[in-house]
DNA sequence: TCGAAAATCAGAACGTGTTCCAAGTTTTCC
DNA sequence: GGAAAACTTGGAACACGTTCTGATTTTCGA
């Protein structure tokens, strides 16, 4: 039997690679699906790379050849699931500091609805050691991801809401590791999903305001009192227990 | 017969407790100074249960019917090693600003000093999955280290550094995010062990600057310049590839 | 002193991520 | 068409954290 699968029929962005990288693809889909699919099913449970393999009907090798490791997969879900890039060029707000917060809470609104799947997603993260975090696809998505963030500060800096004596690389690599810091404690249970999106909202406000000038702190201030109360309704329901482990 | 359990014969802290509960002690020592040197010893491979117990002399099983799980065995050594608490009050410095850093720098000092060590010890605490992190010890020692930066935050609001609308707590949450986002990228790599003490003053610095009055403001700009002049210095050496996956 | 209780012990077992290897299958190139 | 290269496959294997079982040793209470 000829083989059925030889019309484009997914319409995605391939080239044409020769048969074999297409049946590459077409497999390399099928395991990331199965993957989406198995995470969103079973919830709380890690998916195993042996379920994984029987449900994308592949051998268990083959995600390891495809992908390299299980951290690769699962980052490559996360990728897949999440484009930005379209979405942060049509957002629209008042000011630039404005525009840093509305893309802060487009971007943890991926969390927050459904916050069991990224949950799962970050534990396969952060449990499969990462020494091996310089994937080529996964480097280049972080540069790109960094040069949004870097933009939407600077467009700050330039309307004159941070000082220009304050670097806009170290404001932004607080912000990240806030960020980091922040979705750890929440994948690992010790902060609440509805404290997630104004706790981070928080502190990036707290640090633009430690670099803004006197015109950004009247635009930030209303953040940090807005964030605040949320936290503390939030707080008021659950107990918090943040902070980690230090 | 009256009971006769009353010698103090190891002079250490442990009270009578009964020869059994003291050979458990003992066993419980034994594993923790076990686990310790292992690390010490091994650097970057993580520790086994296996050899951890083949060490300690004692069963595979025990490790577990002694402390519940390989998290809460490394979890017991962090805490073993780190006795802040009697340096913390030890601390002088010119005013509660200069307190706040000096604490800061006083607890990282413990990671750059042996980076191999507290690395592997965080990259343990990672990839064991933390669902139960509700441990009675843990949770005990927790509040402990919150209630220091606690003090320490609110002496800088008392003395009229911090804007008294600033709400303290906020202002810990992120503190408290931000050094554990700095951790997780530097257990993983992606910061470089000379710019992590840098990296969260700053962030430190910038979050307290966001809620500072104009007094604090004055003594925070130069931990803010200093902090960000190690930073330049060290990028500049190494790459950096801080904000780790977002 | 004796029996009961408690803890450890050795070892097997389960499921995990990951690697390796001998086949088999398919595509590509000459 | 045929040879060679590339890739998947099935399965075994390794080390890991964790749990369980049965036997053994040690301590405590009466």
């Amino acid at each position: 039997m000829p083989p059925k699968a030889k019309e484009p029929e997914d319409a995605s962005v391939e080239f044409d690679l020769g048969r074999r990288e297409l049946a590459k693809a077409e497999r390399r889909l099928r395991i990331l699906r199965a993957a989406r699919d198995l995470i969103r099913e079973t919830g709380d449970t890690d998916l195993s790379m042996r379920t994984l393999a029987q449900r994308a009907d592949v051998s268990l090798s083959t995600p390891y050849n495809l992908f390299g490791s299980k951290r690769a997969v699962v980052l490559a879900v996360l990728e897949d699931v999440r484009d930005f890039g379209e979405r942060f060029n049509r957002l629209k707000a008042a000011n630039s500091i404005a525009r840093i917060f509305a893309a802060h809470e487009l971007a943890f609104g991926y969390y927050t609805r459904d916050p069991e799947f990224y949950r799962t997603l970050w534990r396969a993260l952060l449990n499969t050691t990462g020494e091996d975090n310089t994937g080529l696809a996964s480097q280049e998505r972080l540069a790109r991801t960094r040069a949004i963030w870097l933009g939407l500060v600077q467009g700050a800096a330039q309307d004159g809401y941070l000082r220009p004596d304050r670097s806009v690389d170290l404001v932004l690599r607080a912000m990240g590791q806030l960020t980091g810091g922040a979705l750890l404690s929440w994948a690992m249970g010790s902060l609440a999903t509805e404290a997630l999106t104004a706790s981070v909202g928080l502190g990036y406000a707290l640090c633009l305001n430690g670099a803004a000038t006197p015109a950004g702190t009247a635009l930030l201030s209303e953040r940090i009192a807005a964030y605040g109360q949320t936290l503390a309704r939030v707080d008021r329901q659950s107990p918090d227990r943040s902070s980690e482990t230090l």
